[in-house]
DNA sequence: CGAGGTTACTTTACGTCGTAAGGAGTCGCA
DNA sequence: TGCGACTCCTTACGACGTAAAGTAACCTCG
């Protein structure tokens, strides 16, 4: 299931987002519970179930029942926007432009990158409704405030956040996902993916005469070892990082150029 | 839920992709259905009812129950590969390169960008764990080939498909996704969005003093009916395709760049 | 032609999920 | 002291994917 931001009354969500508990006692039993704490054991739960965790196993871990939670939260959805919101909270609000623009862009899609890293599942909360959470909104003010320093226009502009934005999504899912479905079945990623190809090039023996342009793509490779691969990491994340950087570098080469031309 | 690609056998899903239905029949009834009848009603359902559909909708439309199509298929990962396999058929699978590789590569970004648009739940199938069908293959394939004929080696072009691919599935989630949730609820994007942002600015008024920045990206617009701009469309939607375009822009002028220096 | 094995499909059922409904206990305030 | 508001629980419903077992159609072999 893709969780779609904010099916229930817009008022409500958008008012946990903003203004977080509001914290008017009247009477009843002291809560021993509140929002905070539910996200947070939502995104522990989260890290490691992934988005298919449940909201019996977040009450679980507080020690309630799943019930207890809609006390605090309308429901599912909304507890997924306070946890995406949150972990939008974990980056950085502004960046150094004293190297001038790209540093700053290139360290912005890192920490992105690494934030996916920690919290994959955030990587499936839908992109076409946005949050509109204050956290969400500062991580992408941060982006713009560096590109608004190119003197860009706001109409070219508004192609290139989305861009950059896109590519370290989608970059990052390649890495993350894999490693979470991994977890998942207990299956390591190296060994899915080796599984996967040894079958299918059993199947399909010339699959490389098939498809001789992809062939030419995955063959030219660094030498194992090169001085950017962390040796801690299994070789198909470094492959990811690789070509994060290098798809990374043509992206904002391209805004160079639209910088530099009229 | 996230469908990620062939958890189970994998034998058994590669064959079925690859080898379709091995028709030797022996005895017992007639077969009713067919892979590829299973394959083109989950089609239909997902189109209309997005990735969550149910494999009772998809027995219903057939005229069958839920279980019948475990006969022909392992289970609804599976299934869900087939699909996406069969969608990406629907795509080219060569480009001229008459005029360059520019524009072949925008008419493939283009064509993709309409597949995704009529089937909007292809996008919310895993990127991390490939498909490996041969259709996906072949579109890879294709775009593939027109970057090699750009002379850059394989290892920056790896980058650069993944760049590209990331891009147009990030810019059509953000159009194919919100349309998708919209039929969802029955509530129409446009509506969805001015319905939130009306509670929103009335929750936190001065929001553009708070993200000044995001508020010089929203306002620099072109006059409301551009050349290029679709009448038939909602506002939001040629928003979202101009961004494309001027993002694919940008990213291709990387493209150049990386062309023309060594 | 008839028996037996193979196959297509159904019925039933299990365990999971999100969450609606209603009740039990706890506290502040009249 | 009691009322109303509040937290949290139990129970239950209808969805889901799919396992297990049953029924009936059909082919092959005697």
């Amino acid at each position: 299931m893709v969780v779609y931001a904010g099916q229930g009354d817009p008022r409500r969500s958008i008012e946990l987002l903003w203004r977080g508990t509001v914290a008017e006692k009247r009477s009843g039993p002291k809560p021993g519970l509140s929002v905070d704490s539910i996200v947070d054991a939502g995104i522990a739960v989260a890290d490691e179930q992934g988005m298919a965790f449940s909201m019996r196993a977040v009450g679980e871990r507080l020690g309630r029942t799943a019930m207890a939670l809609y006390t605090y939260v309308p429901g599912k959805n909304e507890l997924v926007d306070l946890m995406y919101d949150r972990t939008m909270a974990e980056l950085p609000t502004s960046y150094s432009l004293d190297d001038g623009w790209r540093p700053a862009v290139t360290q912005w899609a890192h920490d992105m990158w690494e934030c996916y890293s920690r919290h994959p599942w955030v990587l499936q909360v839908s992109q076409a409704r946005p949050v509109l959470g204050p956290h969400e909104f500062a991580v992408i003010e941060a982006l713009a405030a560096i590109l608004v320093s190119t003197g860009l226009p706001g109409r070219e502009l508004r192609g290139i956040v989305g861009a950059i934005n896109y590519f370290v999504r989608g970059a990052a899912q390649t890495v993350a996902e894999a490693r979470a479905a991994g977890g998942a079945t207990g299956e390591a990623d190296e060994e899915w993916w080796y599984a996967r190809s040894a079958v299918l090039l059993e199947i399909e023996p010339d699959l490389e005469k098939k498809f001789p342009m992809l062939h030419v793509l995955e063959n030219d490779r660094e030498p194992a070892t090169s001085d950017l691969a962390d040796p801690e990491l299994p070789y198909l994340e470094n492959d990811a990082v690789e070509n994060f950087r290098s798809g990374l570098r043509v992206l904002l080469d391209g805004v160079e150029g639209a910088v530099a031309k009229p």
